[in-house]
DNA sequence: CGGTTCGTTCAGTCAATACCGAACTAACTG
DNA sequence: CAGTTAGTTCGGTATTGACTGAACGAACCG
């Protein structure tokens, strides 16, 4: 057994991934990588293991894998003696994806108030119109902020790590299974 | 005067609202829609006025009217003795909003829950990767049914209305102005 | 009944972009 | 050094879908 193989339910649900980051305004192919690297054992896969598992090109996989990275839904990890890069999900992602959430309702509010500015003479009605925007997305950056609070002290307990905040890398165990070289191909 | 005009700082607005909506997954169009929509006097407009004012074509404004109106953002109005219907940003829209949004996040806990039914068997670690993303999930589902049961019940509050619950069409003022005759073209 | 106005629908155009193959760089191995 | 492997980048292709013009339908007016 040379690398990561999934089942056809399991790849269903990676298609899956892939049309809920489609709606949502990413990727099919991200969706499709972050849904392997749910599914996969072990956790960490190179990129010619998402290559083969996923049938997408190595264009592809290399350039979404660095989107996820940068949107801290993957990281990054090595293995000593080992050339390659490996990539899993992130294990701390969920307070960076709310906080990204975040920002757009801010924008949201930003431009409720630069219309409350441009008004700043008008009729209340007029005004009105604006301000349940505005009132509205203010309550849900409140509750969302509240979330991300919550989420991040989880973390931090669930996470013990080094004194330093960001909970350094993590020992990747030995996991020599998928280590082995593939003269095939 | 034959119509609503918007001022270049407002239309510049409008067009923040275009950029918003399509980076929301929906169309510049619709956004521009929306922006003159809450900026507009009076409140309701027709598609004409929309048309003249955007600078955009009869097919996309009914198109996208219709849109939003099936998203319960926008709805429409008639006028006595108008043959033309009228458009104004949506009183009630953001339970209904929100109730959107909380749908998707319904689809995002669904997957997590059909993932972890396919790994019944798998090792903890398999699983804790998808029982983490489902406790975010939750986590933001839970938080935003808390906030759409209190917009709903603000909603209430600051509409007496009808004993029936969706506070059926409050009377609109007159304003003749918006209801005048154009010969010209 | 023509003639005008309001609105929808549809087919076509155009721009954006997801995806890929192939060329390329860089690091390692013998 | 030549040869393999890992990964990025770039140009091209093909799909998608936003937007429009024009044709159409339907309601009103004389």
């Amino acid at each position: 057994m040379l690398h990561t193989v999934l089942s056809e339910a399991e790849l269903q649900l990676c298609e899956a991934f892939g049309r809920l980051f489609e709606d949502g305004g990413s990727t099919r192919i991200a969706g499709r990588v972050v849904g392997w690297l749910m599914l996969c054992d072990p956790p960490h896969q190179t990129q010619a293991e998402l290559v083969q598992g996923l049938g997408v090109s190595k264009a592809s996989v290399s350039t979404e894998l660095r989107q996820l990275e940068l949107r801290g839904m993957v990281e990054r990890i090595t293995l000593p003696g080992d050339r390659r890069s490996y990539y899993r999900v992130a294990i701390d992602a969920w307070p960076e994806l709310m906080a990204r959430r975040l920002r757009v309702i801010d924008r949201c509010v930003a431009l409720a108030d630069e219309g409350l500015a441009l008004l700043e003479h008008a009729s209340d009605e007029r005004r009105a119109r604006l301000a349940g925007l505005r009132h509205g997305y203010v309550r849900l950056q409140a509750v969302m902020r509240a979330a991300l609070e919550e989420l991040r002290a989880e973390t931090r307990a669930g996470r013990p790590g080094p004194a330093s905040g960001k909970a350094g890398k993590r020992t990747v165990k030995a996991s020599k299974a998928s280590h082995e070289k593939r003269s095939k191909r």
